[in-house]
This record gives C-alpha cells, structure tokens and sequence, in this order.
DNA sequence: TCGAGAATTGTTTTT
DNA sequence: CAATTCTCGA
C-alpha cells in the first residue's frame, strides 16, 4: 500500500523509525511536513496506532492547520483524534482543564504584550522605582528569560547577590501574584504553568504520559528549555519523541529558543536515532548555492549540504542602490514589470519599519500587496476594548480590563475616582472590579460613585448575557450599541476616516466571531477569547488574493514563494547594530541563520538589494554593504545602481535625494487583516517631482563658535553653560546649563546663543 | 476632566 | 521619523 513509495529513503528512514527518539534534521525545503505527516498515517494505518495517542506540536496555528488538513488527506478516519496544535494552545486546553492546582480558575485570560506591559508600568510605580533605572521592557525581558528556564521568582530571589538583581527578583514577584490576583497568564507562563501542573501532579502527569504515547515536535531548533522540558515530561513514559528541526534556521534566541536542545538531542535521548534529510526540492541550485555559500560562515553548526536535482535556474542577483527610497522604488517596478504573478512574489526586510518605503512604492506603481506583521489586528484600541468587556464578562477579577474600559467610552470617571477605587480595593483585599459595585462604599468617591455602579450594573447584565448563552456576536454588538461605543466612534473625526476605519474593524471582528460560532460545535466565550489571543499574523494570512507578500524574515519561515527580494542587506540593519556590537559573534551567526532562512524561502528566483544610505530614526545613515553579501559565491555579480529613471542624479552624499517626498504614507489606514489594499491605487498617476507640502528642506547646518564649557548667553533663558554639542543629523543639539532656567537641550540654529566672556 | 500640542525617546525579530 | 508620554490651559 505505498504512500511510501514516492518518498525518498531518508524520508522513508524517518517515517518507519516510530519507535524511541528520533531527531530528524530537515534542511530548507527537504519535505519535513510531508515527513511528519506521512509518519502520523503510517502508525494509524499501518501499525493500528490509535490517532487519540497522537500528538503533534508545532509552532503556529497557520502549520497546525496546514498538518491537519494534509494527515486528514492521507488518513482514512479518525484524523480529528489526534491533537495537532501549538505549544501554546496545547497548553492553554491543559491548563483549562487543570489550572485550578496551580490557583487559576478556568476562565483565566490572556495577557498578550500590551497588557504585561500596562501592567508592568503599574507594578513599577507602586514599587516606587526610578524609571530610568528600571523600565518596563527591560524588566519584562529579563522576567521572560527566566520563565524560559523555569526559574521562579523564589529561586531567583535567593541565588540574587547585588541590589539590581534583587530589585528584578521582587519586581517578578509582584508581577507573578499580580498575574493570579487578576487571574491571568502571559504568554511564557502558558508553558511553565504547565510544567509545574505536571511537576507538582503526578497522577495528572501520567495521563498525558498515557494519552500521548507518540508525540512530534516542528521547528525544534525553536524551542526553549521549558518547551524543551515539558516534551521531555510528556515523553518520558514511553519515550516515542520525534523532533524535526534545522539548526540552520534557529533564529527566535531572543525569544528563549535554545539551540542547545536540538544540538543535544542525542545527549538528552540517548540511543537517539539521527536522520539527516538533505535533498532540496524547492529550490535552484544557485539558489541553493548562494544559501550553502552563507550559512557555511557559521560554526558549530550539524554539518549538512544541501543539494538538488533542480535545474539551476537565474542567477541569484545583487543591487545596490544610492538611497533607501531607490531601492524600494526599484522593486515596486519590478514586481509590477515581473513575469512572476504578484502572489508569486513576495519581499523579505529584517525590521517591520522598512514596510513603509516599499508599500509606499507599491502604491505609487499601483502593485497590490498584502502586508504580514506590523501592528497586529488584535491589538488596535478598538478591537482591544471590545475584548476588554469581552474579558470581563467570563473574568471580571482582570482588573486590566475594568482599567481599560470603565472610562471608554467617556463615562465622566476620571483618574482620581479611578485610584480611589484601586486604593480601597487594595486596602479591602477585593478585585477593582468588586470595588466598582460596591462604590457608594468607597470613601471621598462623591458623584463618581453613581457612575461606577452604573458601570458594574452594565457589566453585571452583560455578564447574565453571557452566561444564558447569548451568541458572541450579539454580545458584541450590544456592547456596540449600549454602552454608546459606536455613538463615540462616530462622533470622532467626521473628516478623517479614523472613526469609519475602527468602525469597520469592529465588524471584522464580529464577523471572526460569528464564523467561529459557525465552524464549532459548543461554541464558548472563553475559548474564543483564547484564540484571538494566539493567533499570530502569519497564520491570518490569506492564500489567495493576486497580491505581493510583504513581511519580515521571521514570519516568512515555513513559507516558499516562486521569486523572493531580499532588502535592505546593509552593515547595521542585517546583520543589526545589536547582534554586531552585543560583543558574541553568536549573534551575528543567528543574524546568518535568518539570511539562510530568507534565501531559502525562494524556489525559481532571488533578488537582493541594498541601500548606501537610508532613514533611520529621523537620522540619515550611510549604509555599507551587508557582510551576507560578500559570502556568497564568488559568481555571484554585485550591481551599483545609480538613481533610476525620472529623477535627476543628485550629488551622491549629504543632502539632495531626499527631495520630493510626496506624502503618500497617509493612506496607512486598514493595514493587514487582508484590507490592506490600497485606495490611493488609481489616483496614483502623481508625478514625483511634484513638490511636497509641508516638508521643508534640511536646515544647512553651521558649527557653533562655542565649545563645551563655554559660556553662552540665550535670548530667553539668560547666561549659562555649555554642557554638551552633538552633531546631529539636521542641526548641531547642544546642551547648555542655564544659572536660571536649568539645562535645556536646543538646536543650535534655532538657540541663537551668544558666546560671553566673563 | 480632558484635549491639544510639546517634549521625549527609542533603534530588531514574536508565540 | 513615529510613537508615546507629559504638560498645561480651560
């Protein structure tokens, strides 16, 4: 009966192995899934493994989906058995289940970044901490890598020696009993909740052990050590582990991936059979070449070589172009003059800013293009308030939520009435939101008090709502309609689009609602709130509109496309300022990996370019060549492009190209979600030498004739002393200690300071 | 209480 | 440059 047969031997080796560890190495485009997925029907069809034993973990939604949809294909029944799904999700149906052992009720929320950081602020000012020592990414970081290791405040706190690291140690732990007064959880306690559930319950432990006796994880090389440790946890009884994964694009370190686990697989799980997969099906073989050429500079690596019977195709091309602006301009025309369809096509930058230029360009050319990443759908305002009452409904203890929404819309109660209600919650060990109802009670409140109730009383009723059973989409609209959220979005901006917009997404959103309740069978509030919680942008990306890909590198893993343009390969950019000067050269080689990744996501052509100078923070940045380039094979051409067509060359440093920069940028509204078309498309017929509004020309800059430590005398703010003069990119800023008005920092063209001698 | 404008500040990648 | 926070006036 031979599936099997139209696999090649490696694949068929890491298909048959079922038994024990098994690591498999796939290189780029070797026909992983079709691995995983040909294994998972083999032990249901040819070993009468039960699909309810089965489990696979991947690392999106998007590759869940994908996976499931092609075992049902190959599997003749019971294909819905087996759990195919996220760490995260797998964890969160875990955890909804059992989470009550380790102290959180089952309607737990969510909390994704704003929220940790919304609450992190809090946390940070009632601790009284100076913000400038201690902020809130900073502490959030250093809170997330330890949750990757499993390290709980407790143990933090006692291995702490120095005052910072204490410090750090009580900030996590306010933010942990914070987390459960609010009954909450982000994203990495997902992950370690569920390690100490199984740590701390044997008996629960051994029935997971039990269900899932043969378990598979994707995209190893991107687990961290708790992921890595809960596998271990859940494998442990009968050992069946199959990971997949290329060490090669192990490219999430800031985000805890420990590369270690798939380098020590074998030390780990010993007796761990090894299958390297290493013929590429996707690519050309200059593709391939340029790839192997790069990824080579990298060391302790698992040697392998990619190779193809593919034809070897276009040669892999390099452009460098005299500005940012030029080089998007050049691929906006390309992808619109291109063989390629625009779905066919897709462009890969290092950092989400660099969208801007080239949607920018699209939109000029009239090239339509659908934009992955950037701000996240679920977290515009809108869509975050609506889920804000949302969230109270199944979780009113989420004291988060009752923040975010007991003044939007506008309820008239303010930020003090607001405190007073935090402070007496505080001081009556009660929830904000039990304060809120009991607000006659709380001392000074006055007037506001009415307000509250009426808050809580229409909370209350939404709640009763709810829990009869009322459709989500309903509620949605109720909370639209009734607590005049829709009157205010109305009301604001008549003239710009904002209100329409947000307007418009909320629909979206209750449509994402309503086709969730079509497509499940007991539908629940819960676990619709859980899912937009974990959706990530990559997996809302819709496959069929005739549109040009735009994302980063990281959301392109996993995916192909027929013609791929690598940007902005420029010294600082990518590799970033970061990764060069963090002082080890590890990060530099992950800055490779994620070069690997994005040459290797191109099957018939690659284009690269850079840029000699670009924006970077409102600063112009010369830009040299990115190191990728010069490691790729000796064969490959690099092409200086002067200023295209259209535009007068300008002198080719400082000023000048700059020039026209028509303000197209604004049509910036309806990005991503698959709206993120453009309206501007037929009006675009704009020539770029029109002159731009607004934007006035940089300022020639003058050095001062003062120094540091001079005195200087200023207009307004009378004597004082230079402290500082930095050359900046428009103006010189210097900075100047005034005996009266304290130290200000000024644009020396605009300071008109006087040298004085005393 | 709240909005508008000023000032400040950050510089990757995301489940 | 853009996003966010701060300040001030009504």
């Amino acid at each position: 009966m031979s599936n099997y047969d139209t696999l090649n031997p490696r694949q068929r080796e890491a298909v048959f192995a079922t038994e024990g560890p098994l690591l498999v190495l796939a290189g780029a485009g070797s026909g992983k899934t079709r691995v995983l997925t040909h294994r998972i029907a083999y032990l249901i069809e040819e070993l009468g493994v039960n699909p309810w034993h089965i489990l696979a973990i991947t690392f999106t939604n998007k590759a869940a989906a994908e996976m499931r949809e092609r075992v049902d294909n190959l599997v003749s029944f019971g294909a819905e058995e087996i759990w195919v799904s996220t760490f995260h999700s797998m964890c969160v149906r875990i955890l909804r289940r059992y989470g009550e052992h380790q102290g959180y009720a089952s309607g737990f929320t969510i909390y994704d970044g704003d929220d940790q950081r919304t609450l992190m602020r809090q946390i940070l000012k009632t601790m009284n901490l100076d913000p400038k020592q201690y902020r809130e990414r900073a502490a959030l970081g250093v809170i997330s890598s330890l949750k990757d290791k499993l390290i709980t405040p407790e143990t933090f706190l006692m291995s702490a020696t120095d005052f910072r690291q204490k410090t750090y140690g009580e900030i996590y732990r306010e933010y942990q009993s914070q987390l459960k007064k609010n009954n909450a959880m982000d994203f990495d306690d997902l992950i370690c909740q569920t390690v100490a559930l199984f740590e701390n319950n044997p008996d629960i432990l051994k029935y997971y052990q039990e269900r899932f006796r043969y378990i598979m994880v994707d995209e190893y090389q991107d687990t961290n050590q708790a992921q890595f440790r809960l596998v271990s946890l859940l494998a442990d009884r009968y050992k069946n582990l199959c990971v997949v994964g290329d060490d090669d694009q192990s490219i999430y370190k800031f985000r805890g991936a420990d590369i270690e686990n798939i380098l020590s697989f074998e030390k780990h799980f010993p007796g761990a059979k090894v299958v390297r997969l290493e013929q590429n099906y996707r690519s050309t073989q200059n593709i391939l070449d340029a790839a192997n050429a790069v990824i080579a500079h990298n060391r302790g690596r698992k040697e392998k070589t990619l190779w193809t019977q593919n034809v070897s195709g276009e040669k892999v091309r390099v452009k460098q172009f005299d500005s940012a602006r030029d080089e998007a301009d050049y691929i906006a025309k390309q992808i619109r003059d291109s063989n390629f369809a625009y779905e066919d096509q897709a462009v890969l930058y290092r950092t989400n800013a660099q969208s801007r230029l080239i949607e920018e360009r699209c939109v000029y050319y009239n090239v339509p293009y659908r934009l992955v990443g950037g701000v996240n759908f679920y977290q515009r305002k809108e869509i975050k308030d609506i889920l804000a009452y949302l969230r109270l409904m199944s979780n009113s203890v989420d004291d988060l939520s009752v923040l975010r929404v007991i003044n939007v819309p506008k309820r008239k109660i303010g930020a003090t009435s607001v405190g007073r209600a935090q402070d007496f919650a505080a001081q009556q060990g009660i929830s904000l939101f039990d304060a809120v109802c009991d607000a006659v009670h709380i001392p000074g409140m006055g007037k506001a008090a009415e307000k509250m109730t009426a808050f809580a009383d229409l909370i209350n009723r939404f709640k009763e709502r709810a829990v009869e059973g009322e459709s989500i989409k309903a509620l949605i609209e109720g909370i639209l309609d009734e607590t005049g959220y829709r009157e205010e979005l109305q009301a604001e901006d008549e003239d710009a689009v904002q209100g329409q917009t947000r307007l418009e997404n909320i629909e979206e959103l209750i449509n994402k609602a309503a086709s969730y309740e079509a497509e499940t069978e007991v539908p629940n509030l819960d676990e619709f709130l859980e899912q937009v919680a974990l959706v990530a942008d990559a997996d809302r990306m819709e496959e069929d509109p005739n549109r040009v890909t735009l994302m980063t590198l990281h959301s392109a893993k996993g995916l192909e496309f027929p013609k791929v343009y690598l940007v902005g390969l420029e010294e600082g950019l990518f590799p970033s300022f970061m990764a060069m000067d963090s002082g080890d050269p590890k990060d530099v080689e992950e800055e490779r990996r994620l070069c690997y990744v994005g040459i290797t996501r191109a099957r018939e052509e690659l284009e690269i370019t850079a840029a000699k100078k670009r924006m970077i923070n409102g600063e112009w940045r010369e830009c040299k060549l990115s190191r990728f380039v010069g490691e790729l094979p000796s064969d490959v051409e690099v092409e200086r492009v002067g200023l295209g067509d259209g535009e007068r060359a300008a002198k080719p440093s400082g000023f000048g190209a700059s020039t026209s920069r028509t303000s197209l940028g604004n049509a910036r509204n309806g990005r991503g979600f698959g709206s993120s078309y453009n309206p501007y498309a037929s009006a675009a017929k704009t020539p770029s030498s029109k002159p731009s509004f607004g934007k006035t020309f940089s300022v020639q800059k003058e050095k001062p004739d003062y120094a540091v430590g001079d005195r200087v005398m200023q207009e307004r703010f009378g004597a004082g002393t230079v402290k500082e003069i930095k050359d900046g990119a428009r103006d010189f800023e210097v900075t100047v200690e005034f005996d009266g008005a304290g130290q200000k920092r000024m644009l020396a063209s605009f300071a008109k300071l006087q040298k004085i001698s005393e």
